[in-house]
DNA sequence: TAATCTAACAACGA
DNA sequence: CTCGTTGTTAGATT
């Protein structure tokens, strides 16, 4: 389950040795994984030279310098890794793309994953990707922007800032220290949110992230060359932590459901329901 | 509350009265009711010819010359009466249209209700008319289409029945003797609908809905002559008759909350839920 | 009481 | 742990 930290760190990493390679072949064990007909996908894809690969969310663009993109989304949990002629390949996988110098990279999907491709002039129209939300770590993201996002919501602000469609890129791992950072409890209804609340949120959603993208993501996630980040999970201040001790006030950490999902959270300081 | 009969008489009613008379003058009394501000409503329609009127679903539509549509929606209950100059005005109303031979109508809105002026280019783009269903008196509406809406539906007959966008033209009125004759609880799955069933209650849905233009509709409704129906309460099988016995097996009728709305049943002829 | 839209939420499938 | 679809519900509307 990578959220944004690692999906940029590997959207970076994908930029810097991909870019101006050209496609020779491509493998695709899992069809359903494409939004097109596999031939179609061949068809369009190989001869193809890599402009440049970017991220938005939890959603790897690469582009193509035949005005396509191919969109990718890990899903659940998936192994997205770089390989050289000399590396033997995983042995398992459902994607495969190999670049004219030998080298290319493989997907393993563990549950549900999407590997999109679509035209510059269709980015609008792809469901998936065209209704995403800023980016936390965009410069667009100021509190300003924050405020204006969070205004007539009147849903738990958990539920807002998982939801792609608000910012792209939190998923429920993250969004544990976030809400503990900002000492706000996953059901508050965003509508109830000081002034200083909200700022509090606005600095702890940078925070963490930045954190994490700093240290190389988390510890369970491989980066494209297949190493792990160094943000370890006893580095998590809540999430995941159940009757550890609170940090703060060493009151012990509680594992709750909050809609469809689990929450970790400190009773005490993010009592305020 | 007038449905799909009381709003295909009065539709006709206006057709036959209306067609070929020029718009003199408007009031608007509750701006709320327009889609647009008063001073553009009142310039794009006065002086204009009404072409014809009709009627889908619970919508009446004014067509004008002028390739624009008055498109007026009576919501919980309203009155819209006929007036010629020998007649005194209603004493309240929220809107009033005056022809050019000083005839015209007032409506009366007790709650929630729209007077929409819509171009003929742009009537795809009004939401609350768009995506209507299809009118059960439209000879459109076969056994065929209706087995054809049904199919995939997971909710229950009734939402099914009353959701505009199926269907146009059925509320919580007719739909409890619809569902009586078709002996259909109103919480029963649409996917577990046998093909009797099915065909009974598409029948049902005829018989009751032109049962009732026949009668003239409602009679606590006023057409547009200001005049009541035949259909009294009293020919009501189940609606409205709580604790009354069932025609069929004198069983008492029983209000039942479903979903949102009440629903009239009576327990033994509707109880396969 | 009723009509309808919308946001939020839950269940389900892929 | 994802995401879209579908349906359900609560709240709001004048």
């Amino acid at each position: 389950m990578p959220e944004l930290p690692e999906i940029t760190i590997k959207a970076r990493q994908m930029d810097k040795s991909l870019k101006g390679k050209r496609i020779a072949d491509v493998e695709v064990r899992q069809p359903k994984n494409l939004n097109i007909p596999v031939s179609e996908f061949l068809k369009k894809v190989k001869g193809k030279i890599v402009s440049s690969v970017s991220s938005k969310g939890k959603w790897i663009f690469i582009k193509l310098d035949s005005a396509y993109y191919m969109l990718i989304n890990l899903g659940m949990n998936a192994d997205l890794i770089y390989f050289t002629p000399k590396q033997k390949l995983p042995e398992k996988y459902q994607f495969k793309i190999v670049f004219t110098d030998n080298t290319g990279f493989t997907i393993q999907f563990q549950w549900f994953g999407y590997v999109h491709l679509v035209s510059e002039e269709d980015l609008g129209k792809h469901k998936l990707t065209a209704h995403l939300g800023v980016s936390p770590i965009n410069e667009r993201f100021t509190l300003e922007h924050f405020k204006r996002l969070l205004t007539n919501k009147k849903m738990g602000i958990k539920s807002f800032l998982i939801n792609q469609k608000n910012i792209a890129g939190i998923g429920n791992v993250y969004v544990q220290d976030i809400l503990f950072k900002a000492k706000l409890h996953p059901s508050r209804k965003v509508s109830t949110l000081s002034e200083k609340e909200t700022s509090d949120l606005y600095k702890a959603i940078l925070e963490v992230l930045n954190c994490s993208i700093r240290l190389g993501g988390l510890t369970y996630e491989k980066d494209f060359y297949g190493r792990k980040g160094n943000f370890t999970i006893d580095e998590f201040l809540v999430g995941y932590k159940t009757r550890k001790p609170c940090p703060i006030c060493s009151t012990p950490i509680e594992k709750i459901r909050t809609g469809s999902t689990h929450s970790y959270i400190c009773p005490e300081c993010q009592s305020s329901k």
